[in-house]
DNA sequence: CAAATCTATTTGTACGACAATATAGTTTTA
DNA sequence: TAAAACTATATTGTCGTACAAATAGATTTG
């Protein structure tokens, strides 16, 4: 029994389909989709679900829909980036270089910075949960373990900084990069090698020194690009 | 004839009044919804209506429906915070120091790094497009002309980062920051005095020499934040 | 007591009808 | 002729009803 084996209800697949077709540029900004009578008939549903869809598209900045003119691509500038599936689209359709870039780069923004907040900001549960995963790490067996209690790190990091839209969008970011395997700087035989640097990230929260935080980070973030270049990328 | 006096559809209308419930705290998380039937008897219209509504709700992350449980409503790690409607949300319900000071922050992180990408990665046109906010700025002879052509450089350097990640999100907290008449530092008399400061970013984009940009970006930031603290806020 | 079955509730999908709106064309008017 | 007013018409917006699908909880059964 697997736990999401639940078929994709139908307007929740009418949402994909339309989302790749427009992130991936099947349908460019300006072009005006088929009239929801024809739209139901070609992709064999009921307007009703097609109409669900479509309002979740607009929600995510994706399509305007207006009376007599029809249903639009709006331009790219629109577009909820950082929307979980309009990344994921970008993920599907266009996975390239550049894409993961600009990932790269948010990240690189994001977790410095984060860091200098959180020594400013962290709580003592807020410290004891960034403790308890750098533990996890120390005690990690496997890759695998090692993996999860280094998200659980960096998302106890975000959390400490107390800002929800810092910790929202470093979700949504860290997420896509996930889907890449790219968000730790693996070394292929040891992978525990960056253990040190996150202790130094977690000392400085501890003590409440911003600026060691910042720069320690800021070193970790350093190293996963350089592991990054070394191995040449992926897409 | 005002440009936008069309009486806004009854599905918008729903997903402003639950957005607000939800984001104000009137609904918690954890929250069971009314089934739909109820909720379309209560809020006097057609469940068609309500479910679009409910779609762009959890579009947002901020309910799930499931058959038989009904609608809930989600923590609110799940919540798109960087979602604009979510922002007004929260505004129109929280304007609180708090939440102010997120967006603040936020704004902090992302300038000066969007900055030093700017002078890494501006191509020509992208600069001439920056100078010429600049040139407005400088030729401002009232405070909307200037509030104007600030903008329009702020959006014009972050455009120059190339990265529509980072540009998609500085448009949602610009935006927000924007309600509130925060997001340049307007010195009473003289509203013209960080032009100075805005040339040294533009000459160091100019010059391509990212540490300066980011400097002086920050420190135009920094400005700002002094301002803000000595007026004392607003909420 | 555990497993299978049944039942009732709620969301999901489909269909049909009409209202509201805005475009484009048509007619009227100055 | 040009501008203004009107009219047709295509398309989305809203409503209501019926039924399908899923699933939590009660019931039966071994």
């Amino acid at each position: 029994m697997p736990p999401d084996a639940s078929q994709p209800k139908v307007h929740r697949q009418v949402v994909d389909q339309l989302g790749r077709l427009i992130v991936g540029g099947s349908l460019a900004p300006g072009d005006a989709l088929p009239s929801e009578e024809l739209l139901a008939g070609q992709l064999v549903v009921s307007r009703s679900a097609l109409r669900e869809a479509m309002k979740v598209l607009g929600a995510k900045g994706l399509i305007e829909s207006r009376q007599k003119t029809g249903a639009r691509v709006r331009e790219r500038r629109f577009w909820h980036q950082l929307d979980a599936d309009v990344l994921g689209w970008r993920f599907a359709t266009m996975p390239t270089q550049a894409f993961i870039a600009e990932l790269v780069e948010m990240r690189e923004i994001i977790e410095p910075a984060a860091a200098a907040a959180a020594a400013q900001k962290r709580d003592r549960a807020q410290l004891a949960t960034i403790a308890a995963a750098y533990q996890a790490m120390a005690q990690a067996g496997d890759r695998d373990e090692w993996a999860k209690a280094d998200a659980e790190f960096h998302s106890a990091v975000l959390n400490a900084a107390n800002n929800e839209l810092m910790s929202s969008l470093f979700n949504v970011i860290a997420t896509a990069l996930h889907g890449f395997f790219l968000l730790s700087a693996r070394a292929s035989d040891d992978f525990k090698y960056s253990l040190p640097q996150h202790f130094k990230v977690y000392d400085a929260i501890r003590k409440r020194s911003a600026p060691r935080a910042r720069m320690a980070m800021q070193k970790m973030v350093d190293d996963s690009r350089r592991h990054l270049q070394h191995t040449g990328g992926i897409a």
